[in-house]
DNA sequence: GCAAATTTGTGATTGTTTTCACAAAGGGCG
DNA sequence: CGCCCTTTGTGAAAACAATCACAAATTTGC
């Protein structure tokens, strides 16, 4: 008899945590394909390197889900994770920028595998980019952004342009309505605080290997 | 007069402060560009978000570059951290899975703009692959990987193989003589301790970002 | 060449995150 | 059915990280 969710909600919890619950979910997601019933807090740690108690203090930021003496049933606290995180419906981005690193995000399949819903691109040249990109996701001309937009509602926009478009198209779609900002441009952006962003520094995860061989 | 290095080395430096030498070394690269030739740490730290005393923290790990009262030489502190972070000679990377993210990452401008030298690429499919890039990297087969790397020296490898092969590949680079990994593969692997592995995991980003947008 | 103004480098402090450790809860086996 | 074993949930402790605050060093301007 799975336990019951509350509705705990809202108390500043860290990017860290919420990182945590994304990965315990996907392990998750593999152990219902593998019809695995239940797993206890060690064994789930134990696949991603974290001691047990983080894992049950991660899950206790939003309520209680385990069962003392046996763990937790797997598809329960899958559907709770993913409820938490937003995932139970269909999460809908856009990517901004589709040249060379745009072009793989636009149809990269670990997206869809989550379940978001790529929707369209945005470029300066969408010929090239159509040419370029082997996927059936729409791809239009970056001055459509707001009209596209419109209406329609956008959850993540994923940034890829060139460095110096970045805080325009920033503000652009920030306009729009956007909530959340995934940003692949080596650049910082200033948006209202309200506002989400991620920053994806490829080179800077080089760099920082770099250190450790040299 | 600039001050000296000192060769400051080993003490357990925490991975976020390398990062942030790594970002600091990104703002000095402008600077130099704008011919700037002076900069405090208030300042440095404000371009990024920083708090001041986190800046002249980070920097004390690895000895004394300001000068009190003036503040730190904009060329002097690059050359410095360049120097602490392995930048001061090519450093060598592969890549091994010329896929749909691995063929943007193969010509991404973002790596050879911030000096690493990709060597080769290393693909199940050559020939598909090499239709796909454009770029004079050249893609050798995947069982070459051992008969390359041999002799010549490769600092990383880059990888973004399907998920059921990250492991077996994981352990032939690291049997090759790889000592560090940055891993798009969105699976957990397992190396000897002295194997510097970074992940990064694009879902996991969108994922963190959708719990925020729900 | 001296005094005022800066800004560094760093010990002390505060805040955050992780780990420990154990009481309480529940399952499972005899 | 009852006892033992496992595992949760969580306060307390430890480890880690960021910020404060100030003495010491140096520049700048007069």
């Amino acid at each position: 008899m799975p336990p019951t969710d509350g509705e705990a909600e809202r108390k500043i919890i860290p990017q860290a945590v919420i990182k945590r619950l994304s990965l315990y979910s996907r392990i998750l997601q593999d152990l219902e394909l593998e019809n695995v019933e239940k797993i206890s807090s060690a064994d789930l740690g134990r696949r991603l390197g974290f001691n047990s108690a983080q894992v049950r203090k991660d899950l206790a930021c939003f309520g209680q889900f385990g069962v003392p003496g046996f763990g937790y049933y797997v598809s329960d606290l899958r559907k709770n994770l993913r409820s938490i995180l937003g995932k139970d419906r269909t999460v809908r981005v856009i990517l901004i920028g589709v040249g060379n690193l745009g072009s793989a995000l636009i149809s990269y399949h670990g997206f869809t595998k989550q379940g978001f819903k790529m929707m369209w691109g945005f470029e300066a040249q969408p010929e090239a980019a159509t040419q370029r990109v082997r996927s059936e996701v729409p791809i239009y001309h970056v001055d459509e952004l707001e009209s596209k937009i419109q209406g329609e509602s956008v959850d993540i926009a994923v940034l890829a342009v060139p460095a110096t478009e970045i805080q325009s198209i920033a503000e652009r779609v920030v306009a729009a309505g956007v909530k959340a900002i995934l940003n692949f441009v080596p650049a910082r952006i200033e948006v209202p605080e309200e506002v989400q962003v991620r920053y994806v520094d490829l080179a800077l995860e080089l760099e920082s290997l770099s250190y450790y061989v040299r």
